[in-house]
DNA sequence: CACCAGGCAAGTA
DNA sequence: TACTTGCATGGT
């Protein structure tokens, strides 16, 4: 099957991707709404401003002004909205399971996410980031790159919304939580060098004659 | 200088 | 359903 072959051939190419590069589960969490739309390497710096100010903490978050935490996060740019969204998800994890964040990621998959795709500024490719890479669920993480990436190789139309590609992922793997991280973190590596909406390079790319 | 980065929500047609 | 726009910093 072909998916399984996306995933052979990139898994011999790349090794392991290392991905989520997040060390604790609040970290991963923090950092899936700070890369909205951002480059990991400014919510490197932000997440850096977090930690030594004290606050990676889910208490810390709670209590922290609006200012306060749009001033840390600065340079993950759209600092007021995404100091918004981490005080929604904050006040979603206290008022379900009070400062157990563990607690909170110990459910089963599906009602994780829902909780998560209630949580407004939380959407689909935030909340299954958090589910596969926070909390361990074969959830499969779909993005702008993957889309593009099937769409060019013939695997889907340009009508396939979001589930529908999510679903294609999850029927054709295998259930192992490694693998579901790892094809992920391929996708944007693959489409980020070579598959850019301008300029692609499938000259050099592995998945040339996929 | 332009363009992109590990999106989302709200508004419009 | 399918676009469009605002949100904002930092790297290439």
């Amino acid at each position: 099957m072909k998916i399984l072959d996306l995933y052979d051939r990139l898994a011999k190419h790349y090794g392991p991707s290392g991905w989520w590069p997040g060390q604790t589960s609040l970290e991963i969490i923090v950092g899936a709404v700070l890369t909205q739309n951002t480059a990991w390497k400014n919510v490197e710096k932000a997440l850096t401003n977090l930690k030594e100010a004290g606050v990676l903490d889910i208490n810390a978050l709670y209590n922290i002004s609006h200012e306060g935490l749009a001033s840390l996060i600065r340079p993950s740019g759209y600092y007021n909205i995404k100091a918004e969204r981490l005080k929604n998800l904050i006040s979603t994890i206290m008022e379900t399971s009070g400062d157990n964040l563990d607690d909170f990621l110990d459910e089963e998959a599906n009602t994780l996410r829902e909780r998560l795709l209630f949580v407004k500024g939380i959407g689909k490719e935030t909340a299954d980031s958090i589910c596969c890479y926070g909390a361990g669920k074969l959830i499969f993480v779909v993005d702008a790159y993957t889309k593009r990436i099937l769409k060019r190789h013939g695997v889907i139309e340009s009508t396939w919304d979001y589930d529908q590609i999510k679903g294609l992922f999850e029927s054709r793997l295998p259930n192992s939580i490694q693998v579901y991280k790892d094809l992920h973190a391929y996708m944007v590596f693959i489409g980020k060098e070579f598959c850019k909406a301008s300029s692609p390079k499938c000259d050099a790319c592995p998945l040339k004659d996929w």
